[in-house]
DNA sequence: CGCCACTTTGAATTAGCTCAAATTCCGTGG
DNA sequence: CCACGGAATTTGAGCTAATTCAAAGTGGCG
């Protein structure tokens, strides 16, 4: 059972309000494609009007720390982050992940602060754009207000997202959906999707799942029984999903209490 | 013990980074009261440059839903208002709650669609913002801009201390942590917190805590069996709260295995 | 007054956690 | 090149927190 696709997306030829909401994200290649071509568009604008200074960063790098004056906004330009927060009382999370053409920092405008750590979990370059420049390059270049209005609003989405997962699905679906947002957000970045290489251990995943590294690992030995993954030869690091959409499905059966299969 | 509290807030006096985060929210009266008047501030702001329509809201209704065109941000001027997400599935959530001086609305600026419904949870006033409008009035009036990143930052903050939540605590501190979040809420608008009336079913709760609504009802048991809050004489929706600050010490002491006392 | 939705509480069940042991991987140094 | 050691992973076996199922209690409101 495919999740309704149409053709066209985010095409409001339709002005009246349409009751079916749609918060999974899409998978469907058109819309990726679309996507990847957005990204390199964002890169390409910020990169004209604003000239922001480059950064290599390598694996256990912060590109920004809780705590930390707040005055850049960051662009991941390639490699991949994970964002960790850190509680008054000491707990520690991580509470989302990066991927090219995202923006980093939002979370430290409110309070001139950052809120979180941002750290490379691999080698990759960032951008850096002073908050105060982008403001000004904004009045000039009103386009650059709606890609910076868009990522802010789609991070929120994101994180709902997160939120709705962890509080309705069980363990093995959220594992199941987790890489499926993992192979989705490749896809846009215009990467293979077929074999990805996590960049997380288990405890990490479990983490940001609100899940033991247990039970992360057995979840995983139950999508490979199902052969809805393989693992590589080689290391458990590297997965191989012969069908994305597969994941989708399972996450959507995990719902229905009496399978109908 | 007192979270770290500095007499100023978010004066950056000092430029180097600061190793401690402070994720968990301030409760402390001088902070509250600042924020309560920042509030006010940001509505009058609003109001005088963008003179917003003002509409009446009831118990139930929504302000906007899942799907419907975006146009408009909002902005509540009182009462109470849920955000309810709904994924493609069908599962369905509370992933937020508005309060005064809350913007609702961020999610449908990325794709030009609310991802969202907003209901409101008893009568209550939002002024009608249009998005176009806003950001006219934001080339002419940059404290507006300000103000509106500032609002988008705090809502991603806010989501990802709901996540923290949900992944790393258990169900009673979870509650007496949403407890505590609402009453610091009320205290932000300038309204009482000692006592405060819940707008939502313990199923509401629940779905957005991430549990049932026995474990609700059981965790509010609790709480009240420790003295940290108290049920009205009549009505179980109505509850005091002696000390705020205690429902943080008991989920501080929900994270110590072993209790130091 | 009586209905209905909400809430509370108990008892049984279970998903996920904790603890523990075995295995694999990978970098490092001989 | 291979041996070694530490870190990450897997898997099993109990245990526990939270769920499910069930029944009784309570309050609001026509």
């Amino acid at each position: 059972m495919f999740s309704s696709a149409s053709p066209t997306v985010a095409a409001p030829t339709l002005a009246g309000p349409m009751p079916m909401a749609m918060a999974t994200p899409r998978t469907d290649a058109h819309f990726n494609q679309r996507a990847s071509q957005q990204i390199v568009d964002t890169l390409k604008l910020l990169n004209e009007v604003l000239a922001p200074q480059r950064r290599v960063i390598h694996a256990g790098e912060p590109i920004y720390q809780g705590g930390e004056r707040f005055a850049n906004l960051y662009i991941l330009n390639s490699g991949f982050v994970k964002i960790v927060g850190l509680s008054a009382d000491g707990r520690e999370q991580v509470v989302g992940l990066k991927f090219r053409g995202d923006w980093l920092g939002f979370d430290g405008i409110a309070d001139a602060q950052y809120a979180c750590d941002a750290i490379a979990m691999d080698t990759g370059e960032v951008w850096t754009i002073r908050y105060d420049a982008l403001l000004a390059a904004c009045a000039r270049e009103p386009m650059l207000l709606t890609v910076l209005h868009g990522a802010m609003s789609r991070e929120i989405g994101r994180d709902r997202d997160s939120l709705m997962s962890v509080c309705t699905l069980p363990a093995d679906a959220r594992v199941a959906e987790f890489l499926r947002y993992w192979a989705d957000s490749l896809a846009r970045c215009g990467l293979r999707t077929d074999q990805i290489m996590l960049r997380m251990t288990r405890a990490e995943i479990g983490n940001y799942l609100g899940m033991t590294l247990e039970t992360v690992s057995r979840a995983l030995s139950r999508l490979a029984r199902c052969k809805l993954i393989a693992f590589a030869e080689k290391g458990r690091r590297e997965i191989s999903i012969p069908d994305v959409g597969g994941l989708a499905d399972f996450v959507q059966a995990s719902l229905v209490p009496a399978m109908l299969q």
